[in-house]
DNA sequence: GAAAAAACATGATATTAATCATATTTAAGA
DNA sequence: TCTTAAATATGATTAATATCATGTTTTTTC
């Protein structure tokens, strides 16, 4: 459903959320080792986000990566769209090039309502509301 | 979600469900060509599905696979975990390793329930179900 | 305006999943 | 019981994904 690399990004964008603003931000050798996962892969993700605006960055000394209040309103979905590409998510679940509502697949029917419902989440859910869960400890982000 | 492997496994067998028998077998020269995809490796597919007696097969001249009533029983989600595994479908969506009702991650809440429904789903549907669907137009397994 | 510190861009390597190939075993039929 | 036709078991290759490495550009500070 995710790739590893949409995981990695999305624990890597609600770290940042949680502890970086426009004042406050940090290099990406400090979050790779905030949330445990590798340097140069977490680095190639962030470049990925911050050329698309889902975060924010400044290069040179004093800078880093940081997400704004506005970026705090992007999607769970924009950042899984930014990775993994905006038809891994919707693709039929059997590879069907040419499976829809009028020429169902054998399991469209079936399944295709709670995936529909599940996307229609991931597209409502901000980053903001996942931080605040967050900080509220109703949710966990282990390293 | 489902591996290319599943995908084409689940293909497969509802193909052998609408169109073989204990006394109408299928080669997988034949099958492959059918449903148009890899001979090789619709037959390292099958002969999993055969040894986990998902589907079945006799060997040597006349021989082949076919579905009997028995395994028309079987569900969808078999099919999946016999190729993919268990875990594949349970695993938490963050890749989490202890991610759980009590010590949710952040979207866990979120997506858990429509990702259970569909696994119940799964879990529920039989080939049988699916091939009368296929049967009556319902549903269509394009080539 | 030079030096250093950071992201950025690009490409290389490693790992995993997908695909293919082939020798072995089994069953049917002459 | 010999030959042939099928699945079976196993392993090799290829392609895709994940991971790593490094030179380039930008920005800050002195």
């Amino acid at each position: 459903m995710l790739s590893n690399s949409s995981k990695y990004a999305l624990k890597a964008v609600l770290y940042l959320a949680l502890h970086t603003d426009e004042n406050n931000k940090m290099m990406v050798k400090d979050i790779s080792e905030r949330i445990n996962l590798p340097k140069a892969y977490i680095a190639k993700l962030l470049q990925e986000l911050s050329k698309r605006k889902i975060i924010s960055s400044t290069r040179g000394p004093k800078g880093g990566f940081y997400v704004t209040p506005s970026n705090k309103n992007e999607t769970v979905m924009q950042i899984i769209e930014v990775i993994d590409g905006k038809k891994r998510m919707e693709t039929c679940m059997l590879g069907l090039e040419d499976c829809n509502e009028q020429k169902p697949c054998p399991i469209h029917r079936l399944i295709s309502p709670s995936r529909s419902k599940m996307i229609a989440l991931l597209e409502n859910k901000t980053i903001n509301d996942l931080a605040k869960d967050l900080e509220l400890n109703k949710t966990f982000l282990p390293v």
